[in-house]
DNA sequence: TAGTCGATTGTATACGTATTCATCCCTCGC
DNA sequence: GCGAGGGATGAATACGTATACAATCGACTA
């Protein structure tokens, strides 16, 4: 194992000019059918495969999609990546993956300015960071998926979940629940947000109340779903039902509810939000607000491949609905 | 926003060579204080970073390492990427991430030639995949982690499977258990293989006997787990404890169990292999075979940086230890 | 005072490919 | 028989950086 062999040597070795290979390579029309036949052979031999950086650096296009997002290991975020990865290598993309988590923002900067990559999908956007602002400046393509920032001027792919938090809670006031808990998230992104905003929204609609002691703002950790649950069920008049913003909050809820001994649905129902993969384990079988993740990311990619085609075309906002899948952990009747 | 600035564009601003501003880059020693100083303060006001794929394609060198993967959703391969993405952004190092089920083994053949990356890390060998020989063959540095290949000419880092699923086994045996169920997958991997045959050597080693009827040979998914464990609880004589081979696996075996009205850890002890986060949610409350993630990660993108370092070097196989994670799914009691 | 050395800096080149431009040869039409 | 034209190919160049090599300058030694 030497040097790999360059478009050059093999140029030799076929007896024709490196510019002849690369025609071949680039499937150009201008050759001559015995020539590339005698070409391809000579690759085939060689097993030959052009030097990505090299092809990159001429054409100014890497084929590669930079990825940023957090929490891996959360199970929305796993399906999320997977997804992305099955399309993107569908189309013979390559994915760099960042998990803003484990580095400052300032060093993020700098790979976004490093050409790295043809396009950015971020997926964790909030309010307060600047990584969608400084991809945009960057000048490269970027897409925002699954979270959203209103109005700005970029393509966006996200779940409506305004909507999807607001069904969920119409369709818990139908059931006839009025003591209700909500365990949410600090509003630092739109789904954080509006999974808060349209399910209080529903509510108000109905003329229902939530009381100020029925609603505990939590970290993402399963463990704070846990807590926040034997909280709420211990209060002197204990919710009927518990909505969260995330199946992960809704899993530990669900942990905590089996701690103190209420049982689900008989004592209390449980609604997350994501519709996991997990959510239809039988051990926790829970009602939950599906994101269409397929949709989004096949969507999203989209979006991302004609803005690189095209970097001016307007920004385009697309939200997709979010229907309630409803399990056990909400009784079996159907409204 | 046109076209990036180069090197040269601010050598021109900064009036001194392109060769220079390399200079300041790379912190080479031989530019004058003064120099370096003024060049800098150009580089920070037009905001520049340079250009990673030129960088690159002169150096050799991409600070990019390629990660194979199957079924990142799976909670222990999430948590197993997120460790990778922790440490390798910890090191300045960026991941690409290729999730081989979605891609025909043909297809990555040519992602290993095309010198994207400095190196690779395949985390999902299997015995009979091609990917590590065409790996190997490519000549960049690999680390295969977590699983491993017996007798490859290539760095490993691997959990002491066979270890961790003996000690399962006496563990099952010393606490009085004869009848004992196990759910294994196809011997395709040498995980696969170990956690199997660790367990039944522990077993026959304490003269413990496992009935045919009682070893369930599945697929990876949580239902097959599930189908098991009804298949297992079913039978006439039901086991009093079952070991499998994955958390993943033990979930859905808790789950079955939960459906055919079998209490854990009364009826029936659970042991997974893993120990997965989520094998500490009372949900589960699991006891498992600990995957030392953290240690396997680091040991062995130290070991793919050493190899980067120096090619030459003898391959290394390294073992860790896998020790018991005791929860509720086997009584609180301990040995 | 001439020569030498070290510290800086500039010039030129290479990495491997894609592509423009020029060249060559063959065919066709008159 | 000769020029035009087109198809096929080679030579040359550019992408943006890092680096070997050459050049310049000042200081210092013999």
């Amino acid at each position: 194992m030497t040097r790999p062999p360059t478009s050059r040597d093999l140029a030799r070795l076929a007896g024709v000019s490196q510019a002849t290979v690369s025609r071949v390579l680039t499937n150009n029309p201008k050759v001559n059918p015995d020539t590339r036949a005698r070409v391809l052979q000579v690759l085939k031999d060689a097993n030959y495969t052009p030097n990505a950086l090299a092809r990159a650096m001429k054409t100014g296009r890497t084929d590669t999609i930079g990825v940023f997002m957090t929490r891996v290991t959360s199970p929305f975020h796993a399906e999320l990546l997977d997804e992305i990865g099955r399309v993107l290598s569908s189309m013979g993309l390559h994915m760099i993956l960042w998990n803003i988590e484990h580095d400052p923002e300032e060093s993020v900067a700098e790979v976004l300015q490093q050409r790295l990559v043809d396009g950015f999908l971020l997926t964790s956007a909030t309010f307060d960071s600047k990584l969608h602002t400084m991809a945009l400046a960057s000048g490269t393509p970027t897409v925002l998926l699954h979270r959203g920032i209103d109005g700005l001027d970029c393509d966006q792919v996200v779940g409506d979940n305004w909507q999807g938090a607001y069904d969920a809670g119409r369709y818990l006031v139908e059931a006839g629940h009025t003591e209700i808990g909500l365990v949410t998230l600090a509003p630092t992104s739109n789904t954080s947000r509006d999974r808060d905003l349209g399910f209080r929204a529903a509510l108000a609609d109905a003329g229902v109340q939530i009381k100020p002691g029925n609603v505990i703002t939590v970290g993402v950790p399963h463990a704070d779903g846990h807590a926040a649950a034997r909280k709420l069920l211990r209060r002197k008049k204990p919710p009927t039902a518990i909505y969260t913003v995330t199946d992960l909050l809704a899993f530990g809820i669900l942990d905590g509810a089996r701690a103190v001994g209420a049982r689900v649905p008989d004592d209390v129902w449980v609604i997350g939000f994501d519709n996991t993969e997990m959510a239809a384990w039988e051990a926790f079988d829970l009602t939950s607000v599906e994101q269409p993740i397929h949709s989004i990311v096949e969507t999203g990619i989209d979006l991302l491949r004609r803005r690189i085609e095209d970097p001016d075309r307007p920004a385009a906002t697309i939200k997709l609905p979010c229907p309630l899948a409803i399990r056990g952990s909400t009784a079996n009747r159907r409204i």
